[in-house]
RNA sequence: GGGCGCGUAGCUCAGUUGGUUAGAGCGCGCGGUUCACAUCCGCGAGGUCACAGGUUCGAGUCCUGUCGCGCCCACCA
């Protein structure tokens, strides 16, 4: 890169104020042309890798997005400086049902619908507008100064992670833990496909617990139907069951009791009638009944509740399905068939009441799940599905990070991990949609065979040489992404990035989808690559509005980080995003901090530009790392600023060497602000109008202090530090690939004789300003000093 | 039903392993046009570190409990 460091004039070159446009316009270009963001290849250095989350190509970038830029663009650039090969792997996920959806939405305002364009025609649109998406993120990510390596960038949908979507599915059917079975699973009605644990968000709400009495078959109620039978005694020939979901009883198949309960006992093995439909159903005695809850009775209904499915299992009730796809009733529901589940609700418990069979109604306050893509409630549905296995995957994921080989920043999340791993379902990987990874499965039309491929298409039977069609269905979209750590470094092909850089160093993402993601991505790389895909897992929080709200395209308290760079400079946002709050937690984002932040990039501006025309004016020093380091009889203010830049440069050494990004630029900030510019700048300009040596010594000084500064603000605003640096006197082509500085030793002599000078300005202009003294007052100060304290 | 986080100056938040008068930004009051910066400088007001116990020579920092707010997990119908 171009030096501009030229003798005198230089200072004319800095406009009075920072303007960001002015400043961060061409420099990324520049740093990617000239390749520094390719990792070296120096072998004296462990590698860095960090693989980027994959923004969804759906849509814009929001400040969540800036944030992971931010803060893995300072572990990258800092492993950079330090000389470390550093690679930033980015890339781009298809996003599945989100994928899928905002298409099928941009058809509907056409007045059509993915069926009517068939599967060919509608994924040929999918991928037109996420072609059409995909440059917009990689232009955003370079406004934001993502150092990351474009020549490496993946998409999920992309020819290599699409065969290592295959080669892991089969790889794991063979092994026996993928397998196809009649499961009850979450069903979206409106999606119309099935769902994983994970994309069910439960949510509270205000429901009823309706009691409903089954006539015993033979028992008097059956003949008397009053209802007002003292419910559950079971003794006036009726079992009180209560449900929330009274529409569901036109699936029941049996009714439960504790096998120890008292009141039940002799009626297990007798039949009660079920209400409207009048079908006869069996009593059985089941363990996991609660005898203590509502009557201690439970209609069971195995084919819609996932209690209710195992005990039918265990006691060989039917499975009756009474619920189309769609979420209507079907021809079992009787004489609901085609009702939605909300009328077919009312139906029911109407008819209830009218039959006398509702016995009482309670106010139930509970969870009920729903879609977390369109918030649709969600039905327990019976239904063929792929599912992994995880026993077998989740034990060693949990042995990792018990012993300590994957370790977690904050700490805590360790903990919601293990929890989560040690009571892992099997996994739903399939999903009916069209956007995707299609399941590499075909089935032979033939002789009925299964045939798991890595192959992307199958021509014929392998067996009969008949015809053979692939499985509809498509992958959950969290499939791929778990392969992402490797995939992305070109598995299954043995490559060179595959061999130099897997297993990558740190993952940083949002804590939200530590199970979606992180996990997955911990027992996929250990199950395919028998080695974990990072050691660390850093964990941010969510960048919430200036009032604390979670930010929401419905809400309209979307901030976006183009507008937000446009004005106020990438540097600005990311230092406000990165020093605003802590490792895991949530932090709210104002623009009133991202200005604060601006002016802080704005006093380094200035701090420079007045250090340009000493440094012009008498001559600098160079050596081979930068400004020499001011040497020889020195005055205390530049003993002291020294010794202070190297306490600041082991602090914020030590600090990102822990994690603690914030919390090291806050330091700069102070150090920068505070030290340099309040006292020793202020100093310095005294020093300046006296002796050339004077003169020299500071220029000397200032010249040392700001390029190192330079170097140690670097990750976090990469921008103007780079700028500057280039007009500062330095060694070298550009401030990204500088050395990362060391710490001298420190002179604590001189930092605490300024100490006390700091203490005595301070107390002489706080008794100016009691006193009134007019500011351009010269008048004489009596010091009392005690003793200085050792 | 479990688990976690937060509660520090009017507001938004720092405060890594317990250690001298608890910090910053913004806001507020007073005062500043000398050639780095008014995107600035100086001075100042403002905090029983939610509450109650405990451990300690010493606690915002560790332990126990309480209250308030938020989040995550969960197949009690």
């Amino acid at each position: 890169m171009e030096s501009t460091a030229k003798d005198g004039a230089v200072a004319e070159a800095l406009a009075p104020a920072f303007d960001p446009s002015e400043v961060e316009r061409g420099l990324y270009d520049r740093w990617d042309e000239a390749g520094y963001f390719a990792p070296n290849d120096r072998e004296d250095r462990p590698s860095f890798v960090v693989i980027m989350p994959p923004p969804n190509v759906t849509g814009e970038l929001h400040v969540g997005h800036a944030l992971f830029v931010a803060v893995q663009d300072i572990m990258i650039r800092w492993h950079r400086m330090m000389g470390d090969p550093t690679l930033w792997v980015p890339g781009a996920d298809h996003a599945g049902i989100a994928g899928q959806w905002v298409v099928e939405k941009l058809l509907a305002a056409e007045g059509l619908t993915r069926h009517d364009l068939g599967r060919e025609k509608f994924l040929e649109r999918v991928w037109a507008y996420m072609d059409s998406t995909r440059g917009r993120i990689r232009e955003q990510m370079r406004i934001l100064g993502a150092s990351c390596d474009w020549s490496r960038f993946v998409f999920t949908m992309d020819p290599g992670p699409s065969a290592a979507v295959r080669k892991v599915f089969k790889r794991l059917y063979d092994k026996g833990l993928i397998y196809r079975g009649e499961r009850l699973i979450s069903w979206c009605p409106r999606c119309m496909t099935a769902l994983s644990d994970l994309e069910v968000v439960h949510q509270d709400v205000q429901g009823h617990l309706w009691h409903i009495a089954y006539p015993v078959v033979g028992g008097e109620t059956e003949r008397r139907k009053d209802g007002k039978t003292e419910g559950g005694t079971g003794g006036a020939g009726v079992i009180v069951v209560a449900t929330t979901r009274p529409e569901t009883m036109l699936g029941d198949t049996g009714v439960a009791v504790h096998p120890g309960d008292e009141r039940y006992k002799h009626l297990i093995g007798k039949q009660v009638r079920l209400p409207i439909l009048g079908r006869l159903l069996p009593i059985v005695a089941d363990e996991s009944v609660d005898a203590a809850f509502g009557s201690g009775a439970v209609k069971v209904t195995p084919a819609h509740d996932p209690n209710d499915f195992e005990i039918g299992k265990r006691h060989g009730l039917r499975f009756l399905t009474v619920m189309n796809l769609d979420g209507t009733m079907n021809a079992e529901a009787g004489p609901f068939a085609g009702q939605t589940v909300e009328q077919a609700r009312k139906g029911v418990v109407s008819r209830l009441e009218q039959d006398g069979e509702l016995v009482k109604v309670e106010q139930h306050f509970h969870a009920v799940g729903h879609c977390q893509r369109c918030n649709t409630v969600v039905q327990p549905m019976l239904s063929t599905q792929w599912f992994v296995e995880m026993g077998p995957l989740a034990a060693p994921a949990i042995a990792a990070a018990k012993d300590g080989r994957l370790t977690f920043v904050p700490e805590r999340f360790k903990g919601v991990y293990l929890n989560w791993m040690e009571n892992i379902h099997d996994w739903c990987i399939s999903r009916q949609l069209w956007w995707g990874h299609r399941i590499p499965v075909w089935y032979c039309r033939d002789c009925g065979e299964t045939i798991v491929t890595e192959e992307e298409t199958l021509l014929a039977c392998p067996g009969c040489a008949g015809k053979v069609e692939q499985d509809p269905d498509v992958l959950d979209t969290w499939f791929s992404s778990g392969l992402w750590p490797f995939s992305t470094l070109g598995w299954p092909n043995e490559t060179d990035d595959l061999r130099r850089f897997y297993p990558s160093s740190v993952m940083e993402t949002g804590y939200e989808i530590l199970f979606f993601w992180v996990a997955r991505m911990v027992f996929f790389g250990l199950e395919v690559m028998g080695e974990l895909p990072f050691h660390t897992v850093y964990l941010h929080g969510t960048v919430r509005d200036a009032e604390g709200a979670k930010m929401s395209k419905t809400k309209g308290n979307v901030l976006d980080p183009t507008e937000i760079t446009h004005e106020y400079g990438a540097d600005a946002l990311r230092f406000a995003l990165v020093t605003q709050g802590s490792p895991g937690l949530d932090m709210r984002l104002s623009m009133q901090l991202v200005e604060s932040s601006r002016n802080f990039v704005n006093k380094l501006w200035n701090a420079t530009r007045f250090a340009l025309r000493p440094i012009g004016e008498t001559g600098i020093v160079v050596g081979a790392d930068g400004p020499a380091r001011p040497e020889g009889d020195l005055a205390l203010a530049d003993r002291w600023i020294v010794s202070r830049l190297d306490w600041i440069t082991g602090e914020v050494t030590s600090l990102l060497g822990n994690h603690l990004y914030g919390e090291a630029g806050r330091q700069l900030r102070d150090f920068v602000w505070s030290e340099l510019c309040d006292w020793y700048i202020e100093a310095a300009k005294v020093r300046l109008r006296g002796t050339d040596e004077e003169r020299k010594a500071v220029a000397q000084t200032l010249a040392y202090v700001l390029e190192r500064t330079m170097r140690l603000l670097h990750p976090f605003m990469p921008f103007a530090t780079e700028a500057l640096w280039q007009v500062l006197p330095h060694a070298g082509d550009a401030l990204i690939v500088a050395p990362w500085p060391d710490a001298g030793e420190r002179d604590q002599a001189a930092e605490d004789d300024w100490a006390v000078l700091m203490e005595l300005v301070a107390k002489v202009r706080n008794a100016r300003a009691e006193a009134n003294v007019e500011p351009g007052r010269w008048i004489a100060a009596d010091v009392f000093a005690g003793r200085r304290r050792a």
